[in-house]
DNA sequence: TTTAATGGTAAGGGTAATCAAATGTG
DNA sequence: ACACATTTGATTACCCTTACCATTAA
């Protein structure tokens, strides 16, 4: 909740090689280097030092009650050839109890100089609980952490602060210190990982087993590893270990794939006669009754025992995704629907993180929603429409996906804009403030009436978008060449004006009209439709409109970019169609040799103007580039 | 000897990506 | 009927937490 934004501005002036990143709660972390004040005390300590900024304002302040203010970064200009950079920060004030606590006997720090105003996060993610009773301790001082998934965010400073580990101590890979150290050699080690991340250590520690362990993530079992595997399993029993040693593969990874072939397991699609024994044995076994809604509480391995022919995992996803839902008189999922959900429902519970939808009470009495999970699938389904949905902080994702679920169908298509914030700006993913919004515009041809890139007031581009449209960029907007064929970065030679106005029948032109925000670039910034007009309006520096033609689908570039593009909106017949404001803005495309679309990737509407307010999580220094094993590297590497 | 911290295992609920069959569409 | 695109159901690789056990340091 940002309702109670201060307009305090801090100008900090940073001094060599310190780095800020923010933590999951928004929490401002300082990194500052070993040997940056390398006096510190004691001289054997060797932590990376972590500082939580903690910004107090004069007046705002009242030590009284625990309330605090905290501030979070939202803008970071860089400029260039010069050491310092500027933060801006707003102060947000905290409920107290949210996360203060000053009880003075919770967790006792090691290193007092160093991280004792790490109380809130640390108390989690130092302590190693994995009882019921650790928890229920921490959750009654108060204490939240994250569960779940972990975000990119968090994978990132967990790998920053590996890295910052690693340089400390002159190693090189992980592993060694993850898999050949002894405990005492590696002492702390994951407690300084740890650092920032609001989760428990142990759950910290479990991830980078994972990361890191080579016998993971190896990819689908072959015929021959099956039948090995089945072997292994007469023999050593659920000795995963074991197993796994003997396959090559981990020990949860041989653990799971035993879990998926149950001995007597059909496949295929279900008979009547095992859905209705499955549905008997969920509702025995639940003690509820035919009709009832069951979608939780469920032991999937005793309903397997039961059912007899399926293994837990079919029995649940038949029972979630489909036969509870037959049972109970579920209704069809319609257009509608994901309107509702993305526009109402969620936008409604005004949180700033996914993980923080309750699905449970999200699908509660709605009849066309199958179960929780199924519903949550069906959003991922959903927010996959747009492209980058994963570099985008959700608030950002949700506010442009409104407008996607009300696009009709054909507006859709598999084009791809990719978005950066400069020319030359260095190679970091700076996707964070664009909102996808797609336009079926295909990019064949690219003429320029006159050769000069410049400020010409007549220069006209032609974007032939082969059956459909022509893009005039008028008038002196012009595309720029990025280097990567088939992706221009579109410009203005001088002050533009803003917004641009796009009409589609049959030449889509862009016309300039008030005033710019950038000299140079602009970024698409809204776009809305009515019958005949797709409105586009622009501002910020730095768009390049990637084309994606048919021949272009073989280029790497955009093969990777159009990943994930396949379910794009469907079309829906409508019965109610009044129901729904948006006419056929945009024809759909004739398949006439048009292949694929190109697609623009754009900031969001105007109520989403970058302003500071909007920016937030990503707007962080870049952190250290070591990637991550588990995206990363499919290859081996130690073993 | 106890106890707390740390490190570890198996089980099982879960997610997300992919594959394949079914269905829709011009 | 067809050629195809899209949707949906099924599958599976991988993720995460829980419950519990083992070892070690204090």
């Amino acid at each position: 909740m940002n309702t109670g934004d201060v307009p305090a501005t801090v100008t900090l002036e940073s001094i060599n090689s310190v780095t800020f990143t923010q933590d999951t709660d928004g929490n401002i972390i300082l990194h500052c280097p070993q040997n940056d004040g390398k006096d510190l005390g004691s001289g054997g300590t060797t932590e990376p030092v972590h500082k939580r900024l903690r910004l107090s304002s004069e007046d705002g302040e009242d030590p009284q009650d625990s309330s605090s203010t905290e501030y979070s970064v939202v803008t970071l200009p860089i400029t260039e050839g010069d050491e310092s950079f500027e933060v801006t920060m707003t102060a947000t004030e905290m409920r107290d109890g949210e996360l203060e606590s000053n009880d003075p006997s919770e967790i006792p720090d090691k290193d007092s100089s160093v991280q004792k105003k790490d109380k809130d996060v640390s108390a989690v993610s130092q302590a190693w609980f994995t009882t019921k009773e650790d928890k229920d301790t921490l959750v009654n001082k108060g204490h939240k952490w994250k569960q779940g998934m972990w975000s990119k965010e968090e994978i990132d400073l967990l790998m920053s602060n590996i890295e910052r580990y690693l340089k400390n101590r002159g190693i090189q890979d992980p592993a060694e210190i993850i898999f050949e150290m002894s405990k005492e050699e590696r002492k702390d080690f994951y407690r300084s990982i740890a650092c920032g991340l609001n989760r428990p250590l142990f759950a910290v520690y479990r991830r980078v087993l994972r990361m890191y362990d080579n016998r993971n993530h190896v990819g689908k079992y072959t015929d021959e590893e099956i039948d090995k595997l089945k072997g292994l399993r007469e023999k050593h029993g659920n000795d995963w270990a074991t197993i796994g040693t003997a396959l090559g593969r981990s020990a949860s990874s041989v653990k799971d794939r035993c879990r998926l072939m149950k001995d007597t397991c059909n496949t295929g699609k279900w008979t009547e006669e095992e859905e209705r024994r499955l549905a008997e044995v969920v509702h025995e076994l639940t003690c509820t009754e035919a009709g009832d809604v069951v979608t939780q509480g469920v032991s999937w391995a005793s309903v397997a025992e039961l059912v007899g022919s399926r293994s837990e995992k079919q029995c649940r996803s038949k029972w979630l995704n489909y036969l509870n839902w037959k049972q109970s008189g579920g209704t069809e999922w319609t257009k509608e629907d994901d309107i509702n959900l993305v526009r109402s429902r969620i936008a409604e519970l005004d949180v700033e993180d996914e993980n923080y939808i309750n699905w449970d009470i999200l699908a509660g009495g709605w009849s066309s929603v199958r179960s929780p999970q199924w519903l949550r699938s069906k959003w991922w389904t959903i927010k996959r429409q747009v492209a980058n949905h994963k570099e985008l902080p959700f608030p950002v994702l949700l506010k442009g996906l409104q407008d996607v679920v009300e696009a009709p169908p054909s507006a859709m298509n598999k084009v791809v804009v990719v978005g950066s914030r400069s020319a030359n700006a260095s190679p970091s993913p700076i996707t964070a403030l664009q909102i996808p919004v797609q336009i079926p515009v295909q990019i064949t041809h690219v003429s320029s009436s006159d050769g000069a890139s410049g400020t010409s007031d007549s220069e006209t581009i032609t974007l032939n978008s082969g059956a459909l449209q022509t893009f005039e960029l008028l008038p002196s907007f012009h595309l720029q060449p990025t280097g990567t064929p088939g992706t221009y970065f579109l410009q203005t030679g001088t002050n533009q004006s803003l917004p641009l106005t796009l009409s589609a029948n049959p030449t889509v032109t862009l016309t300039a009209a008030a005033s710019p925000s950038s000299p140079d670039q602009i970024i698409l910034h809204s776009l809305t439709t009515d019958n005949e007009n797709v409105t586009v309006q622009m501002s910020h520096p730095g768009i390049i409109i990637q084309t994606v033609t048919s021949e272009d689908l073989s280029d790497p570039l955009g093969q990777s970019e159009l990943e994930g593009e396949q379910e794009l909106a469907k079309e829906e017949p409508s019965q109610e169609g009044e129901k729904v404001s948006s006419s056929k803005a945009i024809p759909k495309m004739k398949s006439s040799g048009m292949g694929e679309g190109a697609v623009l990737m754009v900031p969001s509407p105007s109520s989403f103007i970058p302003t500071n307010e909007d920016i937030s999580a990503d707007s962080v220094l870049p952190l250290g580039t070591l990637t991550d094993p588990i995206l990363e590297n499919q290859e081996e590497g130690s073993d």
